[in-house]
RNA sequence: GGGCGCGUAGCUCAGCGGUAGAGCUCUCGCCUUACAAGCGAGCGGUCGCAGGUUCGAACCCUGCCGCGCCCA
């Protein structure tokens, strides 16, 4: 037995037994999730909830944490929010469907097994079955020194450590208190999500929603694999522009460039159209210095008139406007960077082989020093370059600025292309409810922004393959325009190990064999399948009827444009509805200087130091105190703070069952209230209730801890001192306040249960059965409505004036009060009269006077002689 | 450059048309039989600035200034 919880023999008269002698929240944590987990409080019952109504259920598309990284302060408090929630609508009654999933899927996960075990993938080498991960990982931290072992040996060990991480994520999460039902946890990486992931992909293809293409491609050149729009950022970069002559028949043309290196790349010189120092040339053609490449003159209205000379090369390609005017005008390609970031070793067709060769093999900075020199030289540099910074695009894991490369990729349409599916889209959003509301711009100002469709390959190992294979032609060459797909009831496969139908092993590779499609599938890309992995879509058809399309998906507002925004895409395509009603988007915890809490930031605070310290209730609580959306410091004041409303709950708690209030039926309480201040008090408790009620309905949990937490500090500093003399004694009067004490008692915990749920569970369990987690969320309907809250205000005031009096002349509370003078206005003459008896008790007041006047409600108080000290 | 949010007490934040609020901090007290990891009392603000609407503005409108985030 806990050495805490007291036995009958020494527990206090009158207590009930089981009430410790000195509660303490420290052990809760512990002795409360070992219950709950033997009693599954948090189970999901599915045979119940398939034959409940749907507005009986409420289902969570819960963030999948990445199984790499770590937690911190951030992830508890936006957990925790969710598990508000969760918790709250239990209460109510509903079916809760609360799975956890985790993302162990992708490069973040490459990347920790890379660094953990000292390996790195090479997908050419064969697998090997007895490998065993390098024991002194530490070792081997530069790239040079890993060991380079098979893409299945290297999924193997991703397998592996992500288990590992996820068996202490879940601890964590229990003690965070988590209402998760712990039987339903999702991999993004398992068999079944791998599933999902391919038969939806499939589905998009048949449809015409997914599809391949030879593209020029944003291109990180040290993951060496494609990037997606939204994995972008710009960063101030250094650069310089480069007056560069052209040559034309009138003389020369300037061009300003911050990327010379790319002059053999030249398709065409561009102005506004209506630019008029330019008009002459539209249409006529200009040659390329030190290549003497001929290229045209074209006008688009993307060129910027103000910037440099006005007149810019395009080039295949610098960036994405170059992109824009080669699609626009339909001009050629002259491609020189390779997918290392290397100029190519051959020159594009009709660009010369000198002095090309100057430039082949060498990185972007290299080329453009050499290219410098050549123009200098050729006397095509006119000036020196000038200085400048501006942005340059990045991937946001990359350390090196993004190329562009033209590859063959598979892309989903997202409206990037298309105004009709755009539109469609935003108007899913709509459909969405936002909290808080004004996260939906986010959403808005994305889709409006995209400017292409959602590229989904990555040229990576670990994650979901496409299940897709291509037939070698007789000279070996891939026909991409016949796709082998795999068979729907092969799904999952791993075409790189998997054979297609009617080819055998040996063929592949070979001339008139087959060959695997090469790329995985980018993450968001899985998940933003979340809600059909979390809901069964592929596994319990039955279940996903009942709790698709999801009620909430909680997350963070940094991702709305990946995320978010890809699981309504998947939706939209799949069910033709929203995958949720409400998104619920949560802030950051930023350090004391306003920086996002992050690990690679060093700024982050470990969770289960501050859990232990503080008490998962306390660290619970400050985070209810963050607003949704809102960003909130990390502030360890505040902790203490929670942990001395989780004490008083106890100590409340144990006060109030000492009194009586442990031995009242609840059921016919109310009947025996018949003081006025009792019953104005749980009048005033109803109308809390109420507030509280429509501010969990509003997902507004931080407005209902504070209406709850407000009443509770006046309910412990006031009404419990006013009636605890009275509630000692035997009669009637006391009857009702047992009862109401009782009753206050009951809705409260029950108020906060969601918000600290080990306090509020440990006070219950000492006088209720069962779960306070499964009982009913208080309504106003079980108080009574007809009490007057004013006499508990009025009582209240009195109390503090006497006090004040107490505090001023430096006595104890205990000091007892000669003659005390009341005035008050007419109204309020009768309320003071009504709880005269408690206020006599609790102020230690010999003789109480009451009469009528103005004004604010004044005590005159005249203190008992001290006894000398 | 566009969008969104935020500027209220030393700090963190409520309030969003009717006499400026809470918690923390700080100060002064109190062994008070639930709680000293507690309790009581107090100090503290021209509500970013400037106009406007209104009988009345922290709140509504306009324009600035500052901070943050998202997107170009």
């Amino acid at each position: 037995m806990d050495p805490r919880i007291a036995t009958p023999d020494n527990a206090a008269p009158g207590v009930l037994s089981g009430v410790p002698d000195k509660p303490s929240v420290d052990g809760l944590e512990e002795k409360w999730v070992a219950r709950w987990a033997s009693e599954d409080t948090y189970g999901f019952d599915r045979d119940a909830a398939l034959q409940a109504p749907r507005e009986q259920i409420y289902s969570i598309d819960t963030p999948p944490p990445t199984a790499s990284g770590s937690l911190h302060v951030g992830h508890v408090f936006s957990y925790t929010h969710t598990d508000i929630v969760a918790r709250y609508q239990r209460m109510r009654g509903k079916h809760v469907y609360y799975p956890m999933g985790w993302d162990d899927n992708g490069l973040p996960t490459e990347r920790r097994v890379q660094n953990y075990y000292g390996v790195r993938c090479d997908p050419a080498l064969p697998y090997d079955a007895s490998f065993e991960p390098p024991g002194d990982a530490a070792a081997a931290k530069s790239d040079r020194a890993q060991l380079p072992l098979s893409r299945r040996n290297f999924v193997e060990l991703c397998m592996q450590l992500t288990e590992e991480d996820e068996a202490e994520f879940e601890k964590l999460w229990r003690r965070v208190g988590l209402s998760v039902d712990w039987s339903n946890v999702y991999r993004t990486i398992s068999e079944s999500s791998r599933a999902t992931a391919q038969r939806m992909f499939l589905q998009n293809l048949a449809r015409g929603e997914a599809y391949a293409q030879e593209a020029p491609t944003l291109w990180d050149v040290t993951f060496r694999t494609a990037v997606a729009q939204a994995e972008l950022e710009d960063r101030e970069r250094p650069g310089a522009y480069h007056r560069i002559a052209f040559h034309s028949a009138d003389g020369p043309v300037f061009i300003e460039t911050t990327r010379p290196e790319l002059l053999p790349a030249c398709v065409a010189l561009v102005a506004h159209p209506g630019d008029e120092r330019y008009q002459p040339l539209f249409g006529k053609t200009v040659r390329t210095p030190l290549f003497d490449v001929e290229v045209p003159v074209v006008a688009h209205r993307l060129a910027e008139p103000d910037k440099g000379s006005g007149i810019a090369m395009i080039c295949t390609f610098g960036d994405l406007n170059d992109v824009t005017w080669w699609r626009e005008l339909q001009l050629p390609t002259r491609a020189i960077v390779g997918w290392d970031g290397r100029i190519l070793a051959d020159p594009p067709p009709g660009v010369p082989a000198h002095p090309y060769d100057e430039l082949a093999g060498k990185t972007m900075f290299s080329a453009q020093a050499r290219i410098v020199e050549l123009l200098r030289e050729s006397g095509d540099l006119e000036g020196e370059p000038k200085q400048i910074t501006h942005p340059v695009k990045f991937f946001e894991k990359g350390e090196r600025p993004l190329e562009i490369v033209t590859t063959r990729q598979w892309y989903i349409r997202n409206g990037g292309r298309d105004a009709d599916l755009r539109d469609a889209l935003i108007a899913r959003g709509r459909e969405i409810q936002w909290v808080p509301e004004h996260m939906r711009h986010r959403y808005d100002n994305w889709v409006e922004g995209l400017n292409g469709d959602w590229l989904i390959s990555r040229q990576r190992f670990f994650g979901v393959p496409f299940p897709v294979w291509y037939r070698l032609d007789e000279s070996g060459e891939p026909v991409h325009d016949e796709p082998i797909l795999a068979p729907d009831e092969a799904l999952p496969v791993d075409p790189s190990s998997d054979v297609p139908e009617g080819f055998t092993e040996d063929q592949r590779g070979k001339p008139g064999g087959f060959m695997a499609d090469p790329d995985v599938m980018d993450t968001w890309a899985t998940s933003s399948l979340s809600p059909q992995v979390a809901s069964g879509w592929d596994t319990d058809p039955e279940l996903f009827a009942k709790v698709f399309p999801m009620d909430q998906r909680p997350q963070a507002h940094d991702i709305i444009r990946t995320w978010l925004f890809s699981t309504v895409v998947r939706a939209h395509f799949e069910h033709g509805t929203v995958p949720w009603s409400h998104a619920t988007i949560s802030g950051f915890v930023v350090d004391p200087d306003r920086k996002k809490m992050s690990k690679s930031k060093g700024n982050a605070t470990t969770p289960i130091d501050v859990l232990e310290r503080y008490g998962t209730d306390a660290v619970r609580w400050r985070a209810a105190g963050a607003r949704p959306g809102a960003d909130s410091p990390f502030d360890e004041a505040q902790m203490k703070v929670g942990r001395r409303l989780a004490m008083k709950i106890l100590n409340i708690g144990k006060f109030v069952l000492g009194l009586g209030a442990g031995s009242v039926d609840l059921s016919s309480a109310a009947t025996q209230i018949t003081e006025p201040i009792d019953r104005g008090m749980l009048t005033a408790l109803a109308a809390v209730v109420d507030e509280a009620t429509a501010a969990m309905e509003a997902y507004n949990y931080t407005r209902a801890l504070e209406v709850a937490e407000t009443f509770f500090w006046s309910f412990c500093d006031d009404y419990v001192e006013l009636v605890k003399s009275r509630a000692y004694r035997s009669d009637d009067a006391a009857a009702s306040a047992q009862a109401a004490l009782a009753l206050a008692l009951s809705v409260q915990l029950r108020l906060f249960a969601p918000v600290l749920p080990f306090v509020t569970e440990e006070v219950w369990s000492w006088w209720q059965t069962g779960s306070v987690h499964r009982a009913a969320w208080p309504s106003a309907g079980e108080l009574p409505a007809e009490g007057d809250p004013a006499v508990v205000t009025v009582a209240a005031a009195a109390l503090s004036a006497v006090r004040k009096a107490k505090s001023d002349a430096k006595q104890s509370m205990r000091a007892d009060v000669e003659t005390a003078t009341v005035t008050a206005t007419a109204d309020q003459v009768p309320l003071v009269e009504a709880v005269r008896s408690d206020l006599v008790d609790a102020g230690r007041i010999q003789l109480l006077t009451i009469v009528p006047g103005e004004g604010d409600l004044r005590v005159d108080v005249v203190l008992a002689e001290t006894p000398e000290a």
